[in-house]
DNA sequence: CGTCCAGGTCTAC
DNA sequence: GGTAGACCTGGACGC
């Protein structure tokens, strides 16, 4: 969940004369991942389109209701402290009516659906695709793969892969893009004009966008850049 | 009580 | 390839 395999040293290198990111060279910037790929995915379409209270109601109800409880834990029926993140065969034999009377997922319930099938059958190996290198599936074609499950999009598809390990792409969204336009000062600015800003850190444009975003929380108190 | 929209995506032009 | 419209849900908002 650490992603402790993922070498940050090339990142940090590239930061020794970065006056926004020289901070994080003191070992801040791996990103949390989830026990399994599938949940990384899952809970990413939970974020789609929908307040973020909804997302923590989707995503509770898909642990409470189809996640195994953890050994010797005893919780309420209903609870999701104490389980576990349902497996993508638990995801696959919930039903329709789970979804939208329970989870309340709405249309991403389809979704959510089946993608649990297609791991579970085998045609859709993120487990596999979480685990490559880079020299063996390039960041293009695990975004494209990404890319073709449903309910990922270009937000979603940049969040997994930075789940991944792979902080290549932006995540651009309702909150990010407001954030960073705050940091620098103004109104709006355009997706493109945020994609420019980053190309100079490579491979690592997402992440050194995301932790611009997060530089307060690091160094404390809001400042410009 | 109607409209808008939140950590977007999909389909049809 | 770029862009409208539809899409579940529910909390926030204006009236």
């Amino acid at each position: 969940m650490f992603a402790l395999d993922d070498d940050l040293a090339p990142f940090y290198a590239r930061l020794a004369d970065d006056v926004d990111l020289a901070f994080a060279r003191a070992g801040i910037g791996r990103m949390l991942r989830s026990p399994s790929a599938f949940e990384d995915v899952v809970r990413t379409i939970c974020t789609t389109n929908c307040a973020w209270s909804a997302t923590e109601r989707m995503i509770g109800a898909l642990v409470a209701h189809l996640g195994t409880p953890a050994e010797g834990v005893l919780v309420a029926a209903d609870a999701w402290r104490g389980r576990a993140f349902p497996s993508a065969a638990q995801v696959a034999s919930a039903s329709e009516a789970f979804f939208r009377d329970v989870a309340r997922a709405g249309y991403r319930g389809a979704y959510m659906r089946a993608l649990a099938k297609s791991v579970v059958d085998g045609a859709v190996e993120l487990e596999a695709w979480r685990a490559a290198p880079r020299a063996t599936l390039s960041d293009d074609e695990l975004a494209s793969r990404l890319l073709e499950l449903p309910g990922v999009g270009p937000y979603a598809a940049a969040h997994i892969m930075m789940l991944f390990g792979r902080g290549s792409r932006l995540v651009l969204d309702s909150w990010t893009r407001p954030r960073y336009a705050k940091l620098v000062g103004k109104a709006f600015v355009a997706d493109r004009t945020i994609e420019r800003r980053f190309k100079r850190y490579g491979d690592a444009a997402g992440r050194a966008f995301w932790l611009l975003l997060w530089k307060s929380r690091h160094l404390g108190g809001e400042r410009r850049i």
